[in-house]
DNA sequence: AGAGTTCTTGACGTGCACGTCACCGTAACG
DNA sequence: CGTTACGGTGACGTGCACGTCAAGAACTCT
């Protein structure tokens, strides 16, 4: 059951290709929770899950900050079931902003994708003119 | 002709919805060209266009090198043709980066989603008890 | 037991992307 | 003709996301 295991911080490192650094800010920042065996960190299945999202959160231009209201969405237990509603809102939010930003995405790609067809336009000719 | 219009630093910060510090800034960095009325900065239809794209950029969490390359590659002339296979060739890679954010971003939205739909699940749940 | 490796906690340093402040020029206004 | 407004150039400050280094604990090998 690979899946229980927990790893200690360097094949946490490796696993992830970050620091000892990084993993140490991030548990300061509350981002991750490690279990401590003496004073050794141990990672958890859980601790996996959210550094692939944080790692992910920051591809996408998220700040820290940002991508732990976004973790602690997903890590909502059936606890404080008033803020249930509020929290669903702000989750929407974000789901339309990340939307918004999918969509620029795909414009900007087609954009560049044009711009490589007109440079390999200019390439084609540059040959032609070439071979005269 | 607004096209060709020039825009003083205020009204490009107003447009834009930045400081004159960061029209200052991206100028020193090389990713805007205003030309100069005596002292002034005067912002023309291209450093409009630009800063389109690099505020874009921004919020896809590229680096302002990382933009200045892009911006590069938008405004080729036809010189450097002896650069442009390279040019291509980093462009398609970029464009690939970024088919690979977008595609990652549309698993992050549903992955966003389901948790969405599992909270409702859940403030229905709630509901239903509170009734009872 | 000594040496080496791996981990720990501070504490200070660094690169990026600006913010802020001091001071200067100049064009416009009353 | 003083002053208010806008724009300019340094130069230093700031928040974020770590990097780096010092000093020590804890285990491991020989």
């Amino acid at each position: 059951m690979t899946e229980n295991e927990v790893l200690t911080i360097r094949e946490m490192c490796d696993a992830f290709n970050v620091t000892p650094r990084t993993l140490r800010f991030y548990e300061s920042k509350e981002l991750l929770f490690p279990i401590r065996e003496g004073q050794k960190r141990l990672f958890t299945r859980r601790d996996r899950a959210r550094l692939k999202l944080i790692l992910r959160g920051k591809r996408f231009g998220f700040s820290l900050e940002d991508i732990r209201q976004l973790l602690d969405l997903y890590e909502m237990g059936d606890q404080q079931k008033t803020q249930l509603h509020e929290t669903i809102k702000i989750a929407q939010q974000r789901m339309s902003e990340m939307s918004r930003q999918r969509d620029e995405l795909g414009q900007a790609i087609s954009e560049l994708a044009e711009q490589i067809g007109w440079a390999e336009k200019q390439l084609d000719k540059a040959r032609q003119t070439d071979a005269a």
